[in-house]
DNA sequence: TTATTCCATTGACATTTATCTCTTTAATCG
DNA sequence: CGATTAAAGAGATAAATGTCAATGGAATAA
């Protein structure tokens, strides 16, 4: 488990060379990386991002039902996978009538595609 | 496993409504999403989060007995990790004398970044 | 040279967590 | 009710995470 970090004191090195140039602390606090870490985990699964690829490609919203066949996965398994994605935060579902529809929530990949691009 | 994405024919509906909105293929393909999940992945912790952000925050090269006291992880445990950002290619290191520095390849985080923020 | 110290990686292992399938449950309509 | 769609639960297999111990290499000391 990660903690705050800290810069411990430096071990004794052999006299003649110094270890290291001089370290730059993360300015990426421990929760934040836990929240991008979270992100970046979610999308760690080739099914998982295309899920998120196909509903992010639509804009709007995109029934299971259509999902499922895009993959050579049970239903259930589909469903697992949203579910992760959903408990990231990174897709919202809403149910209409007999079926599910999944989107891409707004902000969700921006903590992380910032710091990407920073 | 994902394949590479083909609709499968329509399962018969309930007469009157209609499924869904026609899907929208994802033009990401399966190696692709392969390449970037694989970089997500190995993001999708936070130590490695961390590890990436000293490294990328630090322009040029850190010795790994810098990272360590970082974290309250064992050393091996520091190195591990730092293997499964190799092997994503998102680090490089170079041994120079007794110590190790690692830095951020150039390319590594662009693919994901790029899919992320278009 | 040989031994010793130091730094990092690797291997072996235990524990935890993911992944996936097969039911089963829940809910919505005709 | 019966058909349909999605989610949830149980459980098997696979993979990730962390530790300690051992190995490999490079510099220093004797």
């Amino acid at each position: 488990m990660p903690i705050d970090l800290e810069l411990s004191p430096k071990q004794k090195r052999p006299a003649g060379e110094p270890c290291c140039e001089p370290v730059v602390y993360p300015e990426i606090a421990r929760e934040k990386a836990e929240r991008t870490a979270a992100v970046a985990k979610a999308l760690g699964d080739p099914v998982r991002m295309q899920l998120v690829d196909v509903l992010r490609r639509h804009a709007g919203e995109v029934c299971v039902c259509e999902l499922v066949p895009l993959f050579d996965l049970s239903q259930p398994t589909i469903s697992h996978h949203l579910k992760v994605l959903r408990d990231a935060g990174i897709v919202g579902s809403e149910r209409r009538g007999l079926w599910a529809y999944y989107y891409v929530e707004g902000n969700a990949l921006e903590e992380l595609s910032e710091w990407l691009s920073n």
